[in-house]
DNA sequence: GCGAAAAGTCCCCGATCTTGTGCATCACGC
DNA sequence: GCGTGATGCACAAGATCGGGGACTTTTCGC
């Protein structure tokens, strides 16, 4: 029988987490005494410590460890729980792994531009919104200001501020870049449903993930943005799974200089070829 | 400008994320009414909100956001930071793979034997210790016992209780298993110095890092842990670096029934090929 | 347009999660 | 009397989340 202290310097186990697994019920001692409460370890105890700090070192909790420590525990249990454990690792491997490509990746970006990016694109998710839709082939991208019109226009015939449908925002629907003939829709978020009229619609657009850039600045200046999003798609493995969509956060509507003009632009995608990461 | 809650939805950062960004100075809201205490914020704060996120993602702890999103830091600053970030990350990586090495060893183990392990393999480090020690080649590993007694002997000619050297040991320095003429030597640990005497020293052991298992039971059954502790090392890719140590945790001298006999089997190891692990 | 109800916001304290470490205080015994 | 043991509380570390009580703002009914 060892003292706390000789049992601690035999298994290189601390005195405080001896104490602490007598505490959490993983590693009793084999006496206590009675009257000074001092815990008395048996030799024969050190294999069970050692296999908890076997399993400790597998990265299982304590907790865990617990459970796999009963007696008689059926051996499909502990492959159970294993293999469980080896696919979180595994996950967390792969997510690590993702992490340091994306590290990799602003660094050399910032080697290449000798700066830090402009813009950083966010993955979130964009919940499904009701909204009020204007869409039309238009002659090119700068001419939807009559699309926005008919919304304006149909949202205060039914006693709504504009104010209240924020953002406005456009959707592009071409599956590829157009210069003339784009076919897009200007929507504006509703509070509540309103009937349908003339050129314009009620509809729900479905909530997606989205890979988004926030542009700051005169719209001619957009490019630059699309351009880095799309870049940061191709690197990161992404691909587009819908219309992209441009909200109008401060614009001219907002008494702001377009300097001041920001602008979120959204690409619904998903990752491509999950396991090809690397 | 837009109070909490509408900055939150558009940013898809929870409110009280947004204050303990405030909070910490990560992001002060634009304006902040000093009536009310309400935070406002303004869309041009989003580019940073989502600089924020990406270097979130990237790993990075929100204090070295803080420090990376002063205006006018030097790239090479944020090159630095990133770099460590990278090698940091790699690191985990690494340490992560060899973690899901180990718990692969380890399910294939139960899948081949049909149950867990019998012996728990336990890297860790052993302090050098002043040890009275006696050398000798003896005809096989049971004639050690002579060296035992000349051990105990001399303890007790200068005033030390077998009991207060614990735990005997003894040290193996073949370079190879060898079934006769073995080269070992008995040890006991020394509180104190003594003077040398007849077949025995004073010297001191080494510290080294070793991979133990711990036996229970008679002696003539120590061969399993002997073998489980050498497939260890094969398998973990260690390799051997000094004479192995037996520590006679409880033995013959301690009035216990062979069946409840403990010994730690001790390998001084160091990794092999630390590179190519996977 | 007014009052009341509902929703949003404020600040502050504490919990989370894990595996312990550090410190203070008191008891035991060689 | 010093080393060792006991107990118990606080703290750690990081990034929030939860809840309570007090205000403020918005909305809804009339």
């Amino acid at each position: 029988m060892h003292k706390i202290g000789d049992f601690s310097r035999l298994s290189q186990v601390s005195v405080k987490a001896l104490r602490y697994y007598d505490e959490i019920g993983l590693l009793k001692p084999a006496h206590i005494d009675p009257f000074t409460n001092y815990r008395y370890y048996s030799s024969e105890q050190l294999p069970r410590l050692n296999r908890i700090l076997a399993l400790k070192d597998l990265g299982l909790s304590l907790e865990q460890i617990g459970l796999l420590l009963v007696d008689e525990l059926p051996v499909a249990a502990m492959q159970a729980m294993l293999s469980d454990k080896q696919a979180e690792i595994a996950r967390a491997v792969e997510e690590q792994r993702a992490r340091l490509a994306r590290v990799e990746a602003r660094l050399r970006q910032i080697e290449r531009e000798g700066q830090p990016p402009a813009y950083d694109v966010v993955l979130k998710p964009v919940e499904p919104q009701l909204v009020l839709g204007a869409r039309d082939v238009v002659a090119c991208y700068g001419s939807g200001d009559e699309l926005f019109g008919r919304v304006v226009q149909h949202l205060g015939r039914h006693g709504l501020d504009p104010a209240s449908c924020y953002p406005l925002q456009t959707l592009y629907y071409d599956p590829e870049y157009r210069e003339s003939d784009v076919d897009m829709m200007v929507a504006a978020p509703l509070p509540r449903p309103v009937p349908d009229g003339d050129g314009v619609h009620v509809e729900e657009l479905p909530g997606v993930r989205v890979a988004s850039v926030v542009h700051q600045g005169p719209y001619d200046a957009l490019g630059g943005a699309y351009r880095a999003l799309l870049e940061w798609l191709d690197t990161h493995r992404y691909c587009i799974t819908g219309p992209n969509r441009n909200l109008y956060l401060q614009g001219p509507g907002d008494d702001a200089d377009s300097a001041t003009f920001v602008t979120e632009i959204q690409f619904p995608v998903e990752p491509r070829h999950p396991h090809a990461a690397g």
